[in-house]
RNA sequence: GUCCGGUUCGUCUAGGGGUUAGGACACCGCCCUUUCACGGCGGCAACACGGGUUCAAAUCCCGUACCGGAUACCA
């Protein structure tokens, strides 16, 4: 039997980065068993749901390499077939008419909830008037067009049990359970039967999803049964929680909880991926980075467990603004990832920010590409723009860096961070003579022959500190700052020879920091 | 309230009768260094509590506490 399963999502807001874990479980298991994964969009709820926001689901999911391997199913398509079903278990008298007015749920709906479910118990859990009612009398008030809704019929002894994949046996006692609703007086089918309906006709035989449903599958299961369908496995996941321990929600936690906040915030899909995969499930290893492959691999339920995972991040903080793993991993990705994986990427950064040049692609973009060891001398080549994004990534977080941290290397028109320009240029007044003079340098040197190179460069400035009788550092430090707006970046030699001879004389003689 | 679940460093986690309780991130220190990173070395830091079972419990059992989820003519 092959496996299928589906990710399920409501479209009623952008893709949260626990939905998004779920589906990147389901694809997982379903390519490590070599089943099939699905999408279908629960979009019964007409009043929140929005085209909007299944556009953004869509995009994390291809964001996150996580397509469907089947024509996506919109739930709200099937609410005839759903109906179906309900009428079906009322003529079968598994379910009834319920003719008891709609209560309309107004102010805190959860603290509603609870009230009612703890008066609920004293009235007893089968007292409704409606549950027995002779069926020709039932008959006779709903061809009289009066109101009512279908609920099933669940028996007053027994009880209901799964072997969760995860959680283990779970077994519920009817007595907890209440006659649910299958179709509201409106015709509406509700969630439950909706799920169920829709899980027998794709042919789902794993349901991974959130632990916020292990009840649920009570009430599921005693619809599979009446429906006379079999029931597939459940794997319920443990939930993402914020720093507080509390619910990671949308309302109070803003777009950190969105997918897309880290797509836009420069974060590559396998970085992100991989630390989303490591929330809860372990892949039992001293490693941490994996591939998709290798995740497709290791995945399994059994890896799985069943505390909660805390995503961590300090509101307010800019160093801190998310989970401090989920961006060490992305650095790390960026870091190490093969340089022909990444240059797509800086690509479309630096399109973003306007700072991309037709000149820097490479014929060879595809295959993988090794970066020169020595500053290419032609500025601007394909050649140059490899080994200057493969110096610069060392010490980048995000791709975002590349346009903002890495501004100075493929733009004239970079900022200057002021607290580097105080400590390496400011606190060293005589640098405001010395950096031209070191542009005159190296004019006079490297006008000719003598190529702009690492070990050219050092011997002149080494010469050049010692006739100033001043520590190479505050040259080196100062004509950083000068030279790339900020005071951290790589070797200054580097710098130099990435930036060319032609841009380092005019930065050299800018006056600009120096309020002339 | 009731039902269900959970609890190992600050966070993610490994381990699951005998371990100096391991790793990663974060933090701190040292080394490297013209800066900042990277890297290397080191440090701080955890089995919720109480009973039991056992020669031996973080690990098995029971209870308590705390946290989370569920509860609807929402999904």
């Amino acid at each position: 039997m092959t496996t299928r399963v589906r990710f399920a999502p409501s479209p009623t807001g952008y893709l949260h980065i626990g939905s998004a874990r779920t589906a990147l479980f389901n694809y997982l298991f379903a390519r490590h068993t070599g089943g099939k994964f699905l999408l279908r969009i629960e979009d019964t709820d007409l009043v929140r749901s929005t085209d909007e926001s299944t556009r953004s689901i869509l995009e994390g999911l291809e964001w996150l390499g996580l397509q469907p391997d089947e024509e996506i199913v919109f739930q709200s398509a099937n609410a005839a077939k759903h109906r179906q079903a309900a009428y079906r278990l009322l003529e079968e008298g598994k379910a009834y008419r319920d003719f008891t007015p709609r209560e309309e749920k107004a102010g805190d709906v959860k603290q509603s909830i609870a009230e009612r479910a703890r008066e609920l118990p004293e009235k007893g859990m089968r007292d409704n008037p409606y549950r027995d009612l002779p069926r020709e009398e039932s008959d006779r008030r709903a061809a009289a067009g009066e109101p009512f809704a279908i609920r099933l019929k669940v028996a007053a002894e027994g009880k209901t049990e799964f072997e969760d994949k995860v959680y283990g046996l779970q077994e519920r006692n009817y007595k907890d359970i209440e006659d649910l609703v299958l179709l509201r007086s409106d015709g509406h089918p509700l969630y439950n039967l909706a799920v169920v309906c829709d899980d027998i006709e794709m042919g789902i035989t794993h349901v991974i999803r959130g632990q916020d449903h292990l009840t649920n599958t009570h009430k599921q299961i005693l619809i599979y049964q009446a429906l006379g369908a079999k029931v597939p496995e459940f794997a319920h996941l443990p939930l993402i929680l914020a720093p507080n321990k509390g619910k990671l929600s949308k309302r109070k936690h803003g777009e950190i909880v969105s997918l897309t906040t880290y797509r836009d915030a420069g974060f590559l899909p396998d970085a992100f991926r991989n630390f989303l995969a490591l929330l809860g499930w372990s892949a039992n290893s001293e490693r941490e980075i994996f591939t998709m492959e290798e995740l497709i691999e290791k995945f399994s339920l059994e890896g799985i467990h069943r505390s909660n995972a805390v995503f961590n991040f300090r509101e307010g903080d800019p160093k801190h603004w998310t989970d401090d793993k989920a961006i060490w991993m992305n650095a790390e990705y960026i870091r190490t990832m093969p340089l022909a994986s990444l240059l797509p990427y800086v690509k479309a950064e630096l399109k973003a920010a306007k700072l991309w040049r037709d000149q820097y692609e490479s014929v060879s973009l595809s295959e993988e590409v090794a970066a020169p060891v020595a500053a290419p001398t032609e500025t601007g080549s394909p050649e140059w723009f490899t080994f200057t994004v493969n110096v610069i990534r060392q010490r980048f977080f995000t791709l975002k860096d590349f346009s903002t941290q890495g501004r100075a290397y493929f733009s004239d028109d970079y900022d200057f961070d002021q607290s580097a320009v105080e400590k390496n240029l400011r606190k060293f007044p005589e640098l405001r003579q010395w950096l031209p003079e070191l542009a005159d340098r190296f004019a006079a040197e490297f006008g000719g022959k003598k190529p702009f190179t690492e070990e050219n460069i050092e011997s002149v400035v080494k010469v050049f500190a010692e006739e100033k009788g001043t520590k190479l550092g505050v040259i080196m430090n100062g004509a950083r700052t000068l030279l790339t707006g900020v005071a951290v970046g790589p070797s200054m030699l580097t710098v130099f020879a990435i930036l060319g001879l032609e841009r380092t004389l005019r930065r050299l003689r800018s006056r600009i920091v120096w309020n002339d």
